[in-house]
DNA sequence: GACATTACTTACATTTTTTATAGTACCACA
DNA sequence: TGTGGTACTATAAAAAATGTAAGTAATGTC
C-alpha cells in the first residue's frame, strides 16, 4: 500500500467521491484485489493467517498482510494475537464486517447473472 | 486503459479470482474509480457524454471515455450515436446494467452504516 | 547449537490505473 | 475566413497497486 500521496489529484478525487456517494465509499473499502475473497472466507468464521494463505494459494504474504491491515483499519476484521510460540493470530469479521454479507450476496447474484451473458 | 499484460502474475490472479468467485467477478466489472458514480447517474435515465462530464466535474474526458468504453464492452451501457453536427452521443444502461440497482442499493446501505462508525 | 514453525517485515521491481495536456473532425453560422 | 460546440484521440507522465525475494523474532525440540 505504501503511503498515499495526499496532494495528488487522484487522492482528492477519491475523497470527494467517497464523501458524496456512500456506494463509492463502500466500494473503496472493499475494492482491493483480494479484499472480497478474504471477507467471503471470513464470513464462515475466524481464520488464522496461515489458513487464509492456504485458502488463497496465489496471494503473497505481503499482499495478505496489507489487505488484512487495511481491513483492520477499516474495522472490518479484528485481529487477535495469542502470545505463543510459534505465534498464532486469528482474524475475524467485526459486526459491521458480517453485515457485508448482504453486499456480497448482491454482488454474487448480479455477477452470476452477468456471466451468463457472455 | 492501455493494454493489460496478459503474462503478468497480476493478470493471472485477477482472472483466477474472477473465474471462481462471482462476487469478485462483479467487483472487477464495476470497480473502476468512476464506474459506480457513472452507473448511479445513468440509473435515472440516459445521458449524453457532455452531461456526464458536467455531473462529474473532476473527471477528465479521457477517463470518462475509458470508463464508458469499458462499461460498453461489458454490456452495461449502450451507446447511441446520432449523425448530427455537432455530434450527439447518448449512453444508457442495458437491462443487466439496470439490474445493478440492487448492488448499488446494498453498497449504499452498508456504506452509510459503516460511515457512522468513524 | 542447528532447525523448524508461524506471522510477519523490508527493500525493491513491475504492472496497472489515473491524470495532464494538447490535439482532431465535423459543419453550421457569422 | 473564422469561431463555436461536441465527443472524442494521442502521448506522456505521475501515482497507486501488486509482486518478488529475502530476512526477522521467538522458542521448543532434536
Amino acid at each position: 500500500m505504501s503511503k498515499i500521496k495526499e496532494t495528488s489529484t487522484n487522492f482528492a478525487n477519491k475523497q470527494a467521491l467517497a464523501d458524496e456517494c456512500p456506494e463509492v465509499y463502500a466500494a473503496s473499502i472493499i475494492g482491493g484485489q483480494w479484499t472480497l475473497v478474504i471477507c467471503s472466507w471470513l464470513i464462515n468464521g475466524k481464520l488464522r493467517f496461515g489458513e487464509l494463505k492456504r485458502l488463497l494459494p496465489n496471494i503473497t504474504e505481503r499482499m495478505l498482510t496489507l489487505q488484512l491491515r487495511k481491513l483492520e483499519e477499516n474495522k472490518i476484521v479484528s485481529r487477535t494475537v495469542y502470545a505463543e510460540v510459534p505465534p498464532r493470530v486469528e482474524y475475524e469479521l467485526t459486526p459491521i464486517g458480517y453485515e457485508m454479507k448482504s453486499v456480497i450476496k448482491a454482488l454474487e447474484k448480479w455477477g452470476e447473472k452477468h456471466k451468463k451473458l457472455e
